[in-house]
DNA sequence: GCTCAATACTTGACTCATCAGCTATCTTCC
DNA sequence: GGAAGATAGCTGATGAGTCAAGTATTGAGC
C-alpha cells in the first residue's frame, strides 16, 4: 500500500536525519547561550560574520544572505543587538540605501564572552560522537548542501 | 588577536555548516510544501511519523520527541492538523491523562498528496549535490548527531 | 486510603521570523 | 533631466514555536 511512504528514496532518509539532527544540536546550544550570554545562535553567528567581515561591518543584505534570513528578519535581529550596544548603524557614502551594520568594541567583546564558552560547547557536541575525520566530512558535505549557488531549479513539480 | 574567534576547532565548522544547510533546504522546502499543500515540514513530519506509527497512533508525548518540539508545541501543532481533519483525538483506556493523536483517512490521503511532490523535491534536492554513497553517509553522520540518547552533560560551561 | 511527586497535556504571554506592502534611493533609457 | 524599474531597507499583521504556570491523572510510600 505506502509505496510513496516507504523510505526508500535515500534522499528522504538524509533530509529526515538533517531536521532531527538540526532540532536537537540547536535546541540544546541556543538554550546555553541564551542562558550564558543572553543570545540566540542568529545573533551569534550575526556578531561573528560581522567579525570577520572587513572593516567589521557588512550590508545588511549580504548579512540576510549569510545567515539565511529575509531582510525584514535582519532588520528586526540587528534592532536588538543595536538597543544592546553590540551593533552600529553607519550610512553608505557611496549609495544611501544602504545602511552598514557595524561591530562595535562592545560586541566584539561579546562575541569574545559568548564564544569561550559556546565554541567548547559545540566542539563538545560534535567530539562526543564524531572522530576528527568524521567532522571533515560532515561539515564537507552539510556545507554543499547549503550552498545555493547549486540547482536553483530543484523543483521537478512546482518550477 | 582572534583566538578565539579562529575557526580552527572543527566542530564550529561543522556546526555552521549543519545552519545554513537546514536554514537553505527547509526554507526551499518549506515553501514549496506551503505553496502546493498547505503543510509546514513540521506538519509533514507528524503525519508521516504517524502513518507508520501501529494503528497510527501515538502519543503526543512520543510524537514531540520523535520531531524534537516541546509539549506545547505539539499540541498547537495537532491543533491545526485536527481543525483540518487529518487527525483525530483519541482517549486511553489504560491511562486517562494520555491522549493518541490518531492519523485519519483523510490524513492519510493529505500525507499521500504531500509525499508525491515532497520526495521528489527533496530527493531531487540531495542528488543534484550528492552521489549514493554520500547521501548515505551523510545520513548516518547526521542521524548519530540526531540521537539525543548520547553525550547528555554535553556542557562543558554550564552543566 | 491519603499524601506527595511525577507525568500528560493545555493555555496565556511572549519571541522570532515570515510576508505583504511601504518609502527612499539608484540606474537606465529616452 | 524626467519617468520606469530595480534595489535597500523598514513596518504591521501574522504564524509557529517557546516557557511558565495551570489542571488532571497516576503511582509510590507510609
Amino acid at each position: 500500500m505506502s509505496q510513496v511512504l516507504s523510505e526508500q528514496v535515500r534522499g528522504v532518509r538524509a533530509f529526515a536525519a538533517l531536521l532531527k539532527a538540526h532540532a536537537s544540536v540547536t535546541s540544546r546550544l541556543n538554550a546555553l547561550l541564551a542562558a550564558e550570554h543572553g543570545l540566540t545562535i542568529n545573533d551569534y553567528e550575526v556578531l561573528l560574520r560581522l567579525s570577520h567581515a572587513p572593516e567589521r561591518k557588512l550590508r545588511r543584505v549580504d548579512l540576510a544572505d549569510q545567515v539565511v534570513l529575509t531582510a525584514s528578519g535582519i532588520t528586526r535581529l540587528l534592532d536588538g543587538l543595536e538597543s544592546c550596544g553590540f551593533v552600529e548603524r553607519a550610512p553608505c557614502g557611496a549609495d544611501r540605501r544602504v545602511v552598514y551594520a557595524v561591530l562595535t568594541d562592545a560586541g566584539l567583546e561579546k562575541l569574545k564572552e559568548a564564544a569561550s564558552t559556546h565554541v567548547p560547547q559545540v566542539d563538545a557536541l560534535f567530539a562526543e560522537r564524531f572522530d576528527e575525520d568524521e567532522i571533515a566530512t560532515a561539515a564537507a558535505l552539510l556545507e554543499r548542501l547549503g550552498d545555493r549557488s547549486r540547482g536553483e531549479n530543484c523543483a521537478p513539480g512546482g518550477d
